[in-house]
DNA sequence: CCGGTGATTTGACATCTGCCTAATTAGGCG
DNA sequence: CGCCTAATTAGGCAGATGTCAAATCACCGG
């Protein structure tokens, strides 16, 4: 119902999605959702891997092309997707031998939101 | 010279700010920037302080507001101001016997901006 | 069915985090 | 000055995190 009125400053139906934190203050059930995307993104090595696969040709990159960009052990490099997986921020589908990821762009565009001070 | 020529999607000189993470890759030195915010926000509580600071009514919070919103001990709350001050995402300044917070809009849009997806 | 390659899971370890209590610093006010 | 309140700093502790080596799982090719 509030939903016809204030169309452009509610918060969404499906979670906390729109309002910027500098417009409202953040409930601490929105606050416990959207934390541990941030989180996930605040470790460099995970940052890069973000970008890389949001930044993919295709929309998708393959974990064999993620490994050699960076000096650690692949059981690390799957560690780290594996947490951005679980913070919803990237999907990932086995095709034959290789595994590929791919960004959430309305994940992305959520915290994007939020942050936003425009 | 490059600054010339791509004005829109280049890195601005003093620091990582407009190139979204969707549009290229971060280089470790921007994500070593950036990733310290990220993980200031990636705590429930500090998500929530800096969504209170950032939307405070005149831009600025007094300690002695946001301590209470809490039920943790004004320490714990101390350090986490502290967390977001050492990442650059606030700032404070004393005032008699109050101490006061403000949002630093820059780094938040900054922040913000790489996320974009639109 | 077997061997090989890509990826994840497991187990271990050093470091970092978040929390608290106690102590300290900073600034009013009588 | 002496005391009170606001805020930060110091110290300590349980639990989470980042890393790697070793083991396991998934798929492909012979």
């Amino acid at each position: 119902m509030s939903k016809q009125l204030l169309p452009l400053l509610e918060k969404a139906d499906d979670g906390p999605c729109c309002v910027p934190l500098v417009a409202q203050t953040v409930d601490a059930t929105d606050a416990a959702d959207l934390a541990p995307a941030f989180k996930a993104l605040g470790d460099p090595v995970r940052l890069q891997l973000m970008s890389m696969i949001a930044s993919a040709d295709g929309g998708e990159i393959c974990v064999c092309d993620l490994t050699p960009a960076f000096e650690l052990s692949g059981p690390t490099i799957s560690h780290h997707l594996k947490t951005l997986r679980e913070a919803g921020l990237v999907t990932s589908e086995r095709r034959g031998t290789w595994v590929y990821y791919r960004a959430d762009r309305a994940r992305l565009g959520a915290l994007s939101a939020l942050l936003n001070v425009a």
